[in-house]
DNA sequence: ACAAGATTTCAGAAATTATTGAAAATAGGG
DNA sequence: CCCTATTTTCAATAATTTCTGAAATCTTGT
């Protein structure tokens, strides 16, 4: 029956909309921002704070205060659709991409401050004579070789395009 | 002077410690743990309950809890001193070994859940018919295969010992 | 079996983070 | 320039997460 369909995919988008949210706060993103991210992934066509404020049921604060940062992030784009004053948004779909933006906001947020905090933690002990001291200088250093390690590795992986990312995966599967 | 290297070490210690604390949070890990393992990273000898209070200036229910995890998650072991009655704790200092238990952890927290939900939305919405429900369950496909690829990937790289993954990564960093 | 020491648990308090709702600012049209 | 639709900001509030401290439980030695 038609309608069945048509509520069987809404719950269908309604759980993965939920999930997806609750995924956040395991991610360290806020649970409406993945929520919007995810309706914005499976919507058809461009949505309007409006349309997210109701489909979700937040506030327009908080609806325009989360679509921007997706836009910020680069998960989202404004869509301006003629005859109409106010802004729309479209999620950028391809998988490959969105995981590729990921991974640059991750290393900027995640990697970039703890390299810088372990640098300085070692400069601050090079020319410490103790032992205790060279064992913390030594340890300082080792994390900064492996975090600036994951640091350049995280940047060829943003860059990477999807075809050589395959590649370089099908040797490690293989 | 003797007493001065011996303050700049216990400085420089003191902000690896806070310092590594606040980016926990942005890891979603919670600060008390991430300090408690910044600590211990750097601790010479194992450690025991009191002097993680002392030391952090938390209560014992809180370094204790945070303690367990960290041993759960393997990043901690419980070590016995002979003549002591209580448990001490001592960190995995090798730098690779506690990249691949993060990992792993990180696999079962963040990828594993999403693949499950990308599944179930997936399993759901393929027998549907209209193009809103093909676009949708295309959608769910194009995640599910990415996710699961992550998926592969992070067993491989959980599983690798350092020598080799010093090699995938030099071909990727040539 | 008891006492002392150590660990574990958990209800309530504190701290942090997210959300609301409404006022202020901005932009577009005539 | 003024009116209106829209976006933006932010102080107050709500929700969530983390921490404390003390009681309960477990362990070990005698």
């Amino acid at each position: 029956m038609k309608s069945d369909d048509a509520e069987r995919l809404r719950a269908a988008r309604e759980e993965f909309v939920a999930q997806w949210g609750a995924m956040g706060s395991q991610w360290g993103i806020n649970r409406t921002m993945a929520q919007i991210h995810a309706l914005m992934m499976t919507a058809v066509e461009p949505i309007g704070t409006d349309e997210v404020m109701a489909e979700l049921e937040i506030s327009r604060g908080n609806a325009h205060t989360n679509l921007k940062e997706l836009v910020a992030w680069g998960l989202l784009r404004v869509v301006v659709k003629k005859g109409e004053r106010r802004e729309f948004f479209e999620a950028e779909k391809d998988v490959w991409k969105i995981f590729t933006i990921v991974t640059r906001e991750r290393k900027k947020r995640e990697i970039d401050p703890a390299l810088a905090v372990l640098n300085r933690c070692a400069e601050r002990t090079g020319d410490l004579a103790s032992e205790e001291a060279k064992a913390f200088h030594s340890q300082m250093r080792q994390l900064e070789e492996f975090v600036g390690f994951a640091s350049r590795v995280a940047d060829r992986v943003g860059a990477m395009k999807h075809g050589f990312a395959v590649q370089i995966a099908a040797k490690l599967l293989g």
